[in-house]
DNA sequence: TATGAATGAGACTTCATTCAT
DNA sequence: AATGAATGAAGTCTCATTCAT
């Protein structure tokens, strides 16, 4: 439990995240894990109290990557329009290129698996996000709309698309985001 | 003779919808799921095969019906506008009255059970909704953007919205519901 | 369990012994007997206390229909060495004719469904082999040696020599017998 | 790390061994298996892909020991008639030392659980029973008969005999056994 | 009597977790 | 710490038998 070698708990996760992306948290198989993952099946339970904690754990670490990218690249100084366009496609990008992680925290939250404290861990995360809504409602740019409506409106539809954008549903999705930012600032702009 | 008692399926889906919604895909039991729908074991496999093809009729079973309700309360006569919304608000009500059933629908995906005909067979019921979009395309009441992208965008808007407000992120989605059809609206209409 | 249609008994009877030629008497199953009978599962019960019941009536037909074949076509007026060939041949007719019928008295011997009582009425049907035998060596025909022994030893060399020749590792029964018969005749006789 | 345990099969073999010749292939439960064996019953699935296998296995496994004792005591130097005889020996040996195998390997053949490879691969270890024959023929030692023919009979009459013995239809193999070999000698000698 | 749907004990098998090395 | 063989509770599924029609 007490992890000499930070390594193999990524080398897990990302073992992991491959294999709930193709077959669902409900797919993973500790044993098959371990292959996966380069180690022993006893070797997980050094890292890991058990199958729980090693979700949990997970779930942590992909929501925290996700907020560190979506927080990633914004101009602090620009005007705010500029600033909400540039977190939208940070989320987008990220929901991109992290499918998997993505499939996992959703997969996550209906899952048997769910740990309360993740998931309320994990929410928090989210008021950043209300507060720059909310920012932008003052500054008379976005619609006064209650703020987490307008998150869930804008974290459904890029999840979706993305989602579809993968399955082949839709083109990719770097062909298609223009469009798909004309409609989001429509819909929330004043 | 007792006849072949077709109930039964009914009652499976029902009981299986239920366990799915609190436990998952992967929490569903054979033996609980019986015992749930008031049969004996062996009668679930009198009527599925075995559980992969219990979830696969059920996957169609509720696609199905999600279909018929989206399409149920359209008047046909009303201009364009009007019968977007009315499909819109459909929608909304059934993601909204039936959330074990999305909930399922959307598990089932990414489940070690999902059968590649099941999917198909899903997907195709989602034609008759592009038709209606590009309907209003050609009648220039919607953007012209591809009517796959406008889809995702709308469904995925609604579920999440939906979801958090079953959550209690969001108050109750009656109460929410005009602020989300006037996004919805501004972002696909001309 | 008073059987009004004696007609079904026998197709019961005839279909098991196909299945059991095919599956071993393992792999006989109830419904699956029932449909090749051409008849519900419920009805073999009417005619069958059980399985095991099914299956010792079954022993105790076959093992008297073998008897009236043996004893069938013989010239009693005959010499003896005639009269023990032809009692021979008779044998060899029935475990050809029958293969069937053999392969499911020697399996339900060693099968956990074996009833003793109809082994032992199995067993009374050998006397009269015996009683043949001691009369060939009262009359100088046959060697001196424990006529259990020699039935044995007869019995065994024609079961092989058939279940082979069914299995396609031997030619056909007919055109290998009178080689069968030297080496029986020349074995038992003085 | 434990080292893989190959003792565990032998193990397994001959529980089952013993079971099987109780009970037949049919009364052999996988649980019962395994606590005969010492193990646990995911033990089994360690070593043994399911049932099948295992009886796959366990049927090349039998055969091969038979091959191997009915090769085993003869003297190469000795002149044929003695060579043949020691088989013969040999093999009887073998169906009365190991009758649970002999049961065994009778009732595979007949089972729902048979494998197509593992008769092909039984039947190939007869060939070189064949050759003595052959070889015995071309010396002129033994009727000119098909090889086959004769190792059937000579299998058969072996089998039978010592299957009444063990029943108590005969005396003891030891008793009876120098009589066997009179009228197998006859019958196939020249 | 005949039917075949229904039953549920019990079989086979999996897989999270432990443990000897 | 690392390994992977071993464990056995718990899951899926079968099939002899019963029962309502």
């Amino acid at each position: 439990m007490r992890p000499r070698d930070e390594n193999k708990v990524t080398k897990a996760f990302e073992a992991a995240l491959q294999i709930i992306g193709q077959k669902g948290i409900a797919g993973l198989k500790m044993q098959e894990l371990a292959r996966a993952s380069g180690m022993a099946t006893g070797t997980l339970y050094i890292y890991f109290k058990d199958k729980n904690d090693l979700l949990h754990q997970m779930y942590l670490h992909y929501v925290g990557q996700m907020h560190r990218i979506i927080w990633g690249e914004v101009t602090h100084q620009a005007d705010y329009p500029l600033r909400f366009r540039q977190k939208w496609y940070n989320y987008v990008r990220f929901v991109q290129q992290f499918p998997a992680e993505m499939i996992f925290m959703e997969q996550y939250h209906r899952s048997p698996y769910v740990s309360e404290t993740a998931v309320h861990q994990g929410d928090s995360l989210l008021q950043p996000l209300i507060d720059v809504i909310e920012e932008g409602q003052q500054l008379g740019y976005l619609q006064t709309i209650p703020a987490h409506l307008i998150l869930a409106y804008l974290c459904g539809s890029v999840q979706e698309i993305v989602a579809w954008s993968e399955d082949g549903s839709l083109p990719p999705v770097t062909d298609i985001l223009h469009w798909a930012w004309e409609m989001t600032w429509r819909a929330v702009s004043k």
